[in-house]
DNA sequence: AACGTACCCTGCCGGC
DNA sequence: TGCCGGCAGGGTACGT
């Protein structure tokens, strides 16, 4: 499920229940799961996010970084079925991923920085999405938003979501879309995520999608059907009449 | 550079 | 009720 905002939900809930807490113990119950160690005994001292990569800074220099890819997610209570936990003082995070599509890395400062340099802006950045890698691409809008490298933390439903606000179509070439449009785009992702991420935990059980897996459905804005087209083998949502 | 395909896995859903 | 194909919000690797 997890797209920045998700991430970023998670990420808020798992700094009230584990900052500072000390990690006492790894279990690793998946074998493809690679966890080092030498995480025990340290403190876990930041949570935060960058794109959908979720990071737990440790004492010591080293971080822990996980991608929840399709299904993965950390719990603070334990579930059936889990893939690895963390165990710390006074309780643990279990890493639960049905579909084992899921990674996690313990890496020094160095290397983790290397790697997040490799990501695009941040889209909720004090200065907001910064599309200008974005606009170099003769892709379509939506495969291009999809592109980590160009901007961090869209996935399938904000990329569809973000361009029915922007009342961009998701066809258009990226390095062909007006000034007005790319104001209105930036606009839009930050309405898509920001919309989101208010809802907190609550997300899962709510239906708030304008137009992701609404197919067949009647626009929010002017009633006219949703279409459900098929991008880079993705599912892409949007309407025919207000995106032109 | 862009596009298509295959792959990594499992669970769920609709159709029969 | 049970089976089965198709599909899924992520990303990578490969060939054209």
């Amino acid at each position: 499920m997890p797209e920045l905002p998700e991430v970023q939900i998670l990420v808020d809930q798992l700094t009230s229940g584990l900052m500072g807490a000390r990690i006492t113990a790894v279990e690793v119950r998946d074998a493809k799961i690679k966890l080092r160690r030498d995480i025990v005994g340290r403190r876990v001292e930041q949570i935060w996010r960058r794109g959908k990569n979720l990071i737990f800074d440790l004492s010591g220099g080293l971080h822990l970084l996980a991608h929840l890819r399709m299904t993965g997610w950390f719990e603070l209570k334990e579930p059936k079925r889990y893939r690895a936990a963390i165990r710390t003082g006074n309780g643990a995070i279990y890493f639960e991923d049905a579909r084992r599509f899921g990674v996690m890395d313990v890496l020094a400062s160095s290397q983790l920085h290397a790697f997040l340099a490799a990501l695009g802006p941040e889209p909720l950045s004090k200065e907001g999405p910064n599309l200008s890698r974005v606009v170099k691409t003769t892709r379509p809008i939506k495969v291009a938003l999809l592109d980590q490298r160009l901007i961090a933390g869209i996935g399938n439903i904000y990329a569809s979501e973000s361009l029915w606000w922007a009342r961009v179509n998701p066809r258009r070439r990226a390095n062909r879309l007006r000034v007005v449009e790319l104001k209105a785009l930036r606009a839009g992702i930050v309405k898509s995520l920001r919309k989101a991420i208010d809802y907190g935990p609550r997300i899962f059980n709510v239906q708030h999608f304008a137009v992701y897996d609404r197919g067949g459905k009647p626009c929010l804005r002017c009633r006219t059907p949703i279409r459900r087209i098929v991008q880079a083998q993705r599912s892409t949502f949007y309407c025919p009449r207000c995106q032109r």
